[in-house]
DNA sequence: ACTCCACCGGAAGAAGGGGTCT
DNA sequence: AGACCCCTTCTTCCGGTGGAGT
């Protein structure tokens, strides 16, 4: 059943993209004599000489067979799991690094490598992976790792079911074929098929909201002691999650071991955060803690190395100039050592020589690559803001423009009013008001401290860390801004007072 | 040393929209 | 249909505070 499903899922995913071109090609049917000249777009484009030999090795999904610089942080997780193999519970471990210093690929280079070895030595032994930025709460979390073991565990069942009634078939023809089985007779081949089935129709899969939350739980906890197994559960920016929700989640991951009979579970979380365990109840922040490996970031001579071994496989040779992997190295450095932005520098500057026509990439498009990768992420956070939120944005930019320096939350809030009432949207509270601020500045979107002026109160005071005529455009391509030029009057109107 | 501004930011909970269960 | 549950957004309430001015 959940085969034929899976198959109907592909199926209509080919099925739909004949569809869509035959949509484009309609498009293009209806231009009379264009036929040949979008048939010449994209010929040109084929036929230059591209400067990638294998783009996808550039960019960040991509978990690389080598680690360079990574070698004793993996050799000491593998250290830690390989206990998994021997079928006794691994100690917790915690992963401490910023952004791209390589903690989630080394990670998953190790999980990959423990499932592996786990199915040569007959060992049951997985590791589920959950990105606890997109998973962020409790409910989530649970509901998502229910889920896939029901999967497993139905899956399972069915291959079961499969061998048995082939058994079932070669037995009724000769029963000799039992001798070798831990079956006596059919009838008992028939009570262990209705065991199965019993079992595999009390696996509810969980929805996406709507249960309590402990009885996700005990789902989770029932779906996973079905088989016996050591469970290795990798929670990736788990600092997000308990920001958010708490640490009820990693409390009762943590407990589970106790009270399991089957299987085993071990947490793996990943940090980008070293003092996120000061939030946690100091029981769970123990027995997570148990292993710690921190990933420090990579400093620029290891960057260079990681770019030189990857643009080897990327790029066609010769379409580098000497200079260009120093440079993305060096960029990437002053970024705390990340070595996806490394990637991403060097990916966007070959796409942008790509684009000039060049077969050769130098170190002028990295510098355009620096600076359309900081734009296309404003374009991007700008655009899908809230409304409240453009408006709050568009009060602080209109307070730069008028050449206000040190913006204050009170001078923001009064001209946000201003823009609410006159293109008729809900006003919120300054409290509220002080939260989107707030949320801008973590977008980095604008930079707000807070600051004392003694007599004259304490405020945050703010300032646009985005280019102002560009942010304003994104702003106002926003249909319901649009009546906010035609306010603009009024908004004057306060700042001649 | 004290005051007091103009906010900050935590806590609690209302409202409303997603959903399930019986 | 009505009782629940979860989650997000927003309001209300309010204690807290760094430092210029006195």
């Amino acid at each position: 059943m959940p085969d034929t499903s899976r198959d109907g899922d592909s199926d209509t995913i080919f099925d739909e993209e004949p569809v869509d071109t035959d949509g484009q090609n309609a498009l293009f049917d209806g231009l009379p004599g264009d036929e040949e000249a979008s048939r010449g777009l994209f010929d040109d484009l084929l036929n230059s000489e591209p400067i990638f030999e294998n783009k996808e090795v550039l960019r960040p999904s991509y978990t690389p067979r080598r680690l360079p610089h990574r070698e004793e942080q993996i050799n000491n997780m593998a250290t830690i799991l390989v206990t998994a193999l021997r079928g006794d519970t691994p100690s917790n471990i915690l992963i401490y690094g910023k952004t791209g210093t390589g903690k989630t690929a080394s990670a998953k280079f190790v999980s990959e490598e423990l499932e592996s070895t786990s199915e040569k030595y007959e060992v049951p032994c997985e590791v589920q992976y959950i990105n606890c930025e997109v998973t962020d709460t409790q409910y989530r979390v649970l509901a998502q790792l229910a889920n896939t073991f029901i999967d497993q565990n139905e899956q399972y069942i069915d291959q079961q079911l499969s061998e048995l009634n082939d058994l079932k078939a070669r037995a009724n023809e000769s029963v000799s074929v039992l001798s070798e089985t831990e079956f006596d007779s059919i009838t008992a081949i028939d009570d262990r098929i209705e065991t199965l089935t019993d079992d595999r129709e009390q696996f509810e899969s969980v929805p996406m909201t709507g249960w309590p939350t402990d009885r996700v739980y005990s789902t989770f906890f029932e779906a996973v002691e079905y088989a016996e197994r050591v469970v290795v559960i990798m929670l990736d920016e788990i600092d997000k999650l308990v920001e958010k929700s708490g640490d009820d989640t990693l409390y009762n991951l943590s407990r589970m071991n106790s009270e399991l009979e089957n299987s085993r579970v071990s947490i793996i979380g990943i940090s980008n955060d070293l003092k996120f365990t000061d939030f946690l109840d100091p029981r769970v922040k123990s027995s997570l803690g148990e292993e710690e490996i921190v990933f420090p970031p990579y400093d620029a001579t290891q960057l260079k190395d990681i770019l030189q071994h990857r643009s080897e496989v990327a790029f066609k040779s010769g379409a580098l100039s000497d200079d260009v992997i120093p440079l993305c190295a060096a960029f990437a450095a002053q970024e705390h050592g990340d070595a996806r932005r490394a990637l991403d520098l060097l990916r966007t500057a070959g796409e942008l020589a790509e684009r000039d026509r060049t077969d050769f990439i130098e170190e002028e498009h990295v510098r355009q690559a620096q600076e359309k990768i900081e734009l296309d992420r404003v374009v991007e956070v700008v655009r899908t803001l809230p409304t409240q939120s453009k408006l709050v944005l568009y009060a602080i930019i209109l307070l730069e423009r008028h050449g206000v320096r040190n913006i204050n939350t009170g001078e923001v809030f009064n001209i946000y009013k201003q823009l609410c009432t006159e293109i008729g949207v809900d006003v919120l509270t300054q409290r509220r008001v002080t939260d989107l601020i707030s949320e801008l500045d973590m977008l980095g979107i604008v930079n707000a401290v807070v600051v004392s002026k003694g007599r004259y109160g304490r405020t945050k005071e703010m300032s646009l860390s985005v280019p102002l005529e560009d942010t304003e455009t994104i702003l106002l391509s926003d249909s319901r801004l649009a009546d906010v030029e035609e306010a603009q009057p009024f908004v004057q109107a306060r700042f001649d007072e």
